[in-house]
DNA sequence: TGGTATATGTGAGTTTTCCTGACAGGTGAT
DNA sequence: ATCACCTGTCAGGAAAACTCACATATACCA
């Protein structure tokens, strides 16, 4: 059982005041006044028993104790020093590694990964396909996008970026041959919808909202991805559901069209961060990534 | 210009965390909450801005950071440690050297010296023959005995042991030579006073004090030291003046006589240690002496 | 499965520490 | 002597750390 350690302050302010030979320039490099440093000798002094300076006048000298004790606490403090700057100087270096789902990264991240490096170039980011159970498999990340809602599991710090929109897409051609332009809603029952195998649920939740009877929905081809279900509608296959942001350049490039919008689930865009890190990084990130979401909003028709 | 570091209380706990591998353990050992303890390492992993430890529900495992932090911490916590745990038993073990005058050493100090020992055995005393102009020499010296006045300069505690008293002093058979036994003060005004050449003024301080006139005073032949003074007069070669404690066991054993007794003069028997030493063993020693010198005060005639 | 024991995290309020700012004392150079 | 500079000390106020109580989460056991 170690024996209790004379107050750590005081050691740092006689660690600073026996390297630098003064009271007043370790004062001045420890951003106190003089006064706080002397107060700390003297304790320390007290504290263990011996004269650690020998006070003649205008300076100071160490004593054969105070010898001892500059030598190992130079040698430890340098040690900390040496430690904590390097995490820091790592931590600030260190690629950001960021986690976000396949189908967001590869139709909404990658197209925007160009601008989103030259506006950040600091950052060095390093993107890391991943499918998002939260909590898992976040070890190792900096940071990660996800839709989800809350609450949100205790241990991360949450920002948000932006609601989850989801609507229905389907090609122009096809659009036309079913004859969506203008339509209403309702006209989703007259075909097979496309959907993913993961989340079934996601027709029905949008019918509901919109006022439409789920049970009238006829569901078709089920794929294993979000990502495969998009392609499928541009290509022609059917009308999908997506969220928003996954088909912004599809639409805008005109390979899509969303006959009725899109509309908030209770969902929203957020990114994650462990809650111990530092804000900084992600920080900047956050706000870039909000920006971009909120440019990828369609005008809604 | 190092940069700053973390809190070190922080720091010190982290240390403990990592060594033990539980908050509630390092609380214990550190003797605070595990409150103080989890906060400490909050407020480390913020200032860091990397998480240190992965929080697993009851316990606790080291990060990558942190296990790097954790070397380097127990590295420099242990050293300083190590340094002050020295520093202490050194401290409380190292010879305790007493510097003192070496009339008071030869004539009072050493005859008690086989009882101090045996009354203070762990205080390993050695006595340093040193006259005392006061804040030289005393370097390197845990306490020093000697007579003076306040103020006292700074820098040194300063404990009272005794009033100094002085007084004529003459061997017996002169006394009764000179028909000293029974006779008033002025007689010292028919004879050449034995004194020391650097205190000539102590005779003619008795004698104001007394009521005689200096003026009135021969003084005789001049010693160059305390020491020999009282020796001459042992000796019988004339009357000396001397300090009580410096002839009481002359007194006590009637190789000497002190006609008149003796008087406070304006110094004060003090043991004087550095102001910055532990009180304990000096404390221990002053009580002693304080004693001692009560002692050997001889019962006013 | 719920209960218990154990551990960590968090918040309000209080204690303790630390720091500041001003002044005193002492030294060396001009 | 005077000045510039350094250290020491004190009272009062700012900041940090601590405690206590409660919340939360896990493991183990009946």
């Amino acid at each position: 059982m170690p024996r209790p350690l004379p107050s750590l302050n005081a050691l740092h302010a006689f660690e600073a005041v026996a390297r630098l030979g003064s009271v007043s320039q370790a004062a001045n490099e420890l951003h106190v006044t003089h006064g706080a440093v002397s107060r700390h000798i003297r304790a320390l002094e007290e504290e263990l028993g011996t004269p650690l300076f020998q006070r003649q006048g205008r300076g100071l000298a160490l004593t054969p104790a105070g010898q001892r004790l500059r030598d190992a606490s130079g040698a430890a403090f340098g040690q900390l020093r040496e430690a904590c700057d390097l995490l820091r100087v790592e931590q600030a270096h260190a690629p950001f590694v960021l986690g976000c789902p396949v189908s967001l990264l590869a139709r909404w991240m990658i197209p925007r990964l160009e601008r989103l490096m030259a506006d950040l170039p600091d950052l060095d980011l390093h993107l890391r396909p991943q499918e998002a159970p939260f909590d898992e498999a976040l070890g190792g990340l900096d940071a990660a996008v996800l839709a989800g809602e809350a609450p949100w599991p205790g241990g991360w710090r949450v920002q948000p970026l932006a609601n989850e929109r989801v609507g229905p897409v389907v090609s122009p051609s096809l659009a036309k041959e079913l004859h969506l332009v203008r339509s209403r809603p309702q006209a989703v029952t007259r075909q097979a919808l496309l959907h993913t195998v993961s989340r079934p649920q996601a027709w029905t939740r949008w019918a509901q909202s919109t006022g439409i009877a789920p049970a009238k929905l006829q569901l078709g081809q089920g794929y294993p991805h979000l990502y495969h279900l998009i392609e499928a509608a541009v290509a022609g296959r059917g009308m999908a559901i997506a969220p928003e942001p996954l088909v912004a350049d599809d639409l805008a490039s005109g390979r899509l069209v969303a006959p009725w919008g899109f509309q908030d689930t209770a969902a929203q865009w957020v990114l994650a961060t462990p809650a111990r890190a530092t804000a900084e990084r992600s920080n900047a990130l956050a706000t870039w990534l909000k920006n971009a979401f909120a440019r990828s909003v369609a005008p809604t028709p």
